[in-house]
DNA sequence: CAATTAATGTCAATAAACTTGATATACTAT
DNA sequence: ATAGTATATCAAGTTTATTGACATTAATTG
């Protein structure tokens, strides 16, 4: 099963490009080469989207809010302009779903100390929980394919990834957190 | 500037698993190991979203248009239904923007031979063009990933998400191509 | 201290997108 | 002939996204 996964992907990328295959040069990059990308990146998020839609729906929050908690969770004590240009959320968004989170007792904001117009987001121990359960099922598919592909490809993988990302991502993910205070 | 951000991929899984830098074995993958995945996919996909966004705003169209596109210019002869389910969209969401695009003449509808009942969907060379120039901006990101991270990353790179694809979309990009009639 | 700027939050109007359900037509299969 | 399939349309209702104006609190500047 596992062996077969990587024999279709093996067929999939000899179609899909000459580049890596070492037929061809960096000048030769083709526009295959660069769709392939494009195309299992398109396709490996949906999956992992819909992981969560299912869960998401039966507690009856939305997409915003599942932002809002993976930093909540992850990256806590961001401030809310912090999170606005992270999430790629405008200000009148953004609002509702905090509020909703606040008010279900996920979230809560706690007034900076440095600069107390600022409102910093921490995740309750409700919130953690709430996160865990939103991406149970996507985690159950990464553990698979961790398990089929192993620890080696993996961080190539990741450090693929990396390269994609918008500088001002990189930045943020290697910031500090912030201390819980 | 290459060569950094390399080394800052580097510190970014060192905070973020233990499991691929041999630190543990396949039971121990932590809650971080599998997250690591979900945020840096998150951001990638958002990033290249977003060099899509700006072209199809420039030319008035939406992100359902952008799919109904790519499957006309890389998939040729596909049914409507066959999309529907690959592109996860509603049979009353997918008609007026593929209206839109015969109307532009972006896409022909034929119908298939083998069973008159279904209209297959081909790119006109208009919309290869128009594809192509939607994707200019994330092809130029990829470029630079390619020559960043080499081939043989590369290609790791897309065996992991081709396992982290449902098996039903493998299928789907294993099947051959429609010929062209 | 007064004036300005920054961060957050609210209100409201419009537009765009998605959902649900009903319905019609053309074609296939039995 | 009948039943079922693939495509397409119409419409109502809901949810989201977008835009712009504006209020509040706190920091900053002069």
């Amino acid at each position: 099963m596992t062996a077969s996964i990587l024999k279709d992907a093996e067929r999939y990328l000899k179609t899909s490009s000459k580049w890596v295959s070492g037929e061809g040069t960096a000048e030769d990059i083709t526009s295959d080469d660069l769709f392939a990308t494009t195309e299992l990146m398109f396709l490996a998020y949906l999956g992992t989207l819909e992981d969560t839609a299912l869960q998401l729906k039966e507690v009856g929050l939305g997409r915003i809010h599942h932002r809002l908690l993976y930093v909540a969770v992850k990256k806590p004590g961001k401030s809310v302009g912090d999170i606005l240009t992270f999430l790629r959320v405008t200000n009148q968004n953004i609002h509702r779903p905090l509020g909703d989170l606040v008010k279900l007792g996920y979230v809560e904001q706690r007034t900076s100390v440095t600069d107390r117009r600022k409102r910093e987001l921490h995740a309750t121990p409700k919130g953690v929980e709430m996160f865990e359960f939103l991406v149970q099922r996507q985690y159950d598919r990464f553990r698979g394919v961790y398990d089929t592909v192993g620890p080696e490809s993996l961080k190539e993988f990741w450090k693929v990834l990396w390269c994609i990302l918008d500088q001002h991502d990189r930045d943020w993910l290697l910031k500090e957190q912030q201390p819980e205070s």
